[in-house]
DNA sequence: GCTTAACTTGCAAACGATTTGCATTTTTGT
DNA sequence: ACAAAAATGCAAATCGTTTGCAAGTTAAGC
């Protein structure tokens, strides 16, 4: 989604391209990893924004298709924009919480044979991964705790 | 995880075989789909066991390794019986909300592909679609509201 | 079976993320 | 610039989930 779009995707779908919208877009197409609401919130270096503020774009863009909502099996949901012809999973560090893009999604190679099976029309899925990164390795000369 | 060893399971962690645990298995084993914390409660018929009970077991079944936390994107999360050799996902209509399983696992094959992109030793994922189930499919001599 | 320590429960209160009501301000289309 | 539509700040409300604590239940050894 080009920057430009965004004010006529807004438009189609009779909704304002306000500074605060124009703010947390930026903060999502900058972002390397998705934010939460709070942590986009505490991104806002214009005018004051509330967080309700912040929860109410979230949703509105999300419905409009600009942004995912996504689980990382925390207390909160995450945000990312929608980047145009980007298919993107997650996977996130079980030690210390970092998070990496997953370009290879095997989903869709499977869609036919999910929906055979299901009989579904599949339009959409969820896949979070959770794994060790790199730096967490345990060390095999060290013995780890649990 | 055959009946009887979920007291042995339970006893190894150090956890109580307790009234309200068995029958929350027994609800969660009977269950063709995930159910959620409320659910579950409202089907314990025995003596009265507090939601908070519910909550408290769900997630000591969790921590051991029995129960599975699954996030179809409603307000609240859903749980089911992890039983051996079975590997499920699930498939929820985007219409009527009806759950099935899909036992098609492509996460699995493409595990390795996974962990040379992102360098991380992969331990878990979620993987929850969502689609159109067979009896909600629109019909194409009738237009469809959106 | 009895006893005690450990674990669990009910109850009510607390939490934290998210949502909402409403009066006011900003944005839009003309 | 204007009126109508949409968005915002603020505070209060929601709602799923968690927690403190006193009382009840279960486990393990005798």
């Amino acid at each position: 989604m080009a920057a430009m779009d965004i004010a006529n995707h807004l438009r189609r779908h009779k909704k304002s391209l306000t500074r605060a919208r124009a703010e947390i877009w930026h903060i999502l197409t900058q972002s390397e990893k998705p934010l939460s609401p709070d942590e986009i919130h505490r991104r806002l270096t214009g005018h004051k924004v509330d967080l309700a503020t912040v929860y109410r774009n979230l949703r509105a863009l999300k419905d409009i298709g600009l942004v995912r909502e996504i689980d990382l099996r925390e207390a909160f949901k995450r945000y990312e924009a929608i980047l145009p012809g980007q298919h993107v999973h997650h996977i996130m560090c079980q030690v210390c919480g970092r998070i990496e893009k997953v370009r290879h999604c095997v989903v869709q190679n499977m869609a036919n044979a999910i929906q055979k099976e299901s009989g579904f029309t599949l339009k959409d899925h969820s896949l979070e991964c959770f794994g060790i990164c790199p730096s967490c390795q345990p060390h095999k000369t060290k013995a780890q705790g649990t």
